[in-house]
DNA sequence: CATTTATTGGCACCGTCTGCCATTAAGCGC
DNA sequence: GCGCTTAATGGCAGACGGTGCCAATAAATG
């Protein structure tokens, strides 16, 4: 009815910036991680963390509905920034090419730190199922984004059933690209195993066009 | 250094067969399904599927380690049948070909409601995210099947990053079928769906090998 | 029946996570 | 500065998830 940000005196103390909150999520993220990676995530309590980030621990439980949901900062800053350079796939190129270009600013944008920290994540997903569910779910949201771009392109509804299968299809290089070089840093991450990523995207995205057997293609014809 | 199983003069009462656990696991599955279906994961105690299915608390817990993986074996069983499917496929067919021969008989070898159940946890992963962890579990399983079928026909290693990709490509399409369908059975499950599920899944896989913009195609020549 | 081993149930206990309330912090007008 | 209002925080109790331990029972053998 009446006008949008008006008639709000607003009184009493203003709530957080969205922002602020961010912070002190990533915050949290990344002590968490880092006890993770060094003892497991069954064997770190919530107050472990929350003490290690100097926070009471129902505040801790305030910012995260579960432990494992700790990453999720974390692994949604990398997986954004990610998605902003899917978004911004210009229609001529090829997405091979356009990652090329854009990756390594890609890289320069996060600090070292983190870029290690969400490695170590992608890792530990592999034996800690806990983990897994969380990772599988901001990935999911990566293919929803992949999915637009994918419909936009091809002038398809965003749910039509070649979009989806397109994205989820893409969506799997990337998952399947992403452990092979989580795995190969394991002991430290060079600028080589990150430029290798890239690479690994591409051969994976060439095996993706290669269609092995799943239709009658000139190899089989 | 003694033969295998001589030398064995057993005594005591012996461990029960492991077909026998299997049954009961997937007895206290099938309860567990129905209380999460009816109302919901959260608001269902291990007390309350234990009691349900005639066990102490205790021995449920020693069936289960989390309260998610009670729909493990019900899953497990869908998928095993899908996975014997899929070894059998042979050389000179299409795959779409295989599965449209061999799909009825996968239906009639399960029960209706387990069917029902299995579709009804399908689509409570949808929400219920503590089971989209275990359902992606078990359907990491039947991508590692569908690498070995891949990788035997191309002559590739198992674990080549094209035989990869195109696993989890198919198995990505299989998701998204699987989904689409597990919605659409949403209020009772008729024949027509299930052979729906069948065209789904051709159809999927057609949207796959369409490569809509991965790579500069006839369309992008 | 006595013996041996596997399963079961009961109990105590730690960690996860929530609801509730008192306390503190941050803004406002005065 | 002082109230006043609202948001964030911390502390506490408690339900639920899940494990270790031990006693009781079940199923085999002799």
């Amino acid at each position: 009815m009446t006008d949008v940000a008006t008639e709000k005196p607003r009184r009493g103390r203003p709530p957080v910036s969205d922002e602020q909150r961010q912070r002190q999520r990533l915050d949290l993220s990344r002590h968490a991680v880092r006890l993770f990676a060094e003892q497991g995530v069954a064997a770190t309590s919530g107050e472990q963390i929350a003490q290690a980030a100097g926070v009471s621990e129902r505040t801790f439980w305030r910012h995260f509905p579960h432990k494992e949901s700790c990453v999720e900062p974390l692994l949604t800053k990398m997986v954004d920034a990610f998605c902003a350079v899917v978004r911004a796939w210009p229609r001529e190129l090829e997405l091979i090419d356009h990652l090329r270009e854009a990756y390594s600013p890609l890289l320069d944008a996060a600090s070292d730190e983190d870029i290690e920290a969400v490695l170590a994540v992608v890792r530990l997903t592999q034996g800690e199922r806990a983990l897994r569910a969380a990772y599988l779910m901001v990935r999911e949201r990566a293919e929803d984004v992949l999915a637009d771009v994918l419909a936009e392109r091809a002038g398809l509804p965003r749910n039509a059933i070649e979009v989806r299968v397109q994205a989820a299809a893409m969506s799997a290089v990337l998952k399947v690209a992403t452990d092979d070089v989580a795995r190969a840093a394991a002991d430290g991450v060079t600028r080589e195993t990150l430029e290798g990523h890239r690479e690994q995207i591409a051969d994976a995205l060439r095996g993706l066009s290669q269609v092995l057997v799943a239709r009658p293609g000139p190899l089989a014809r």
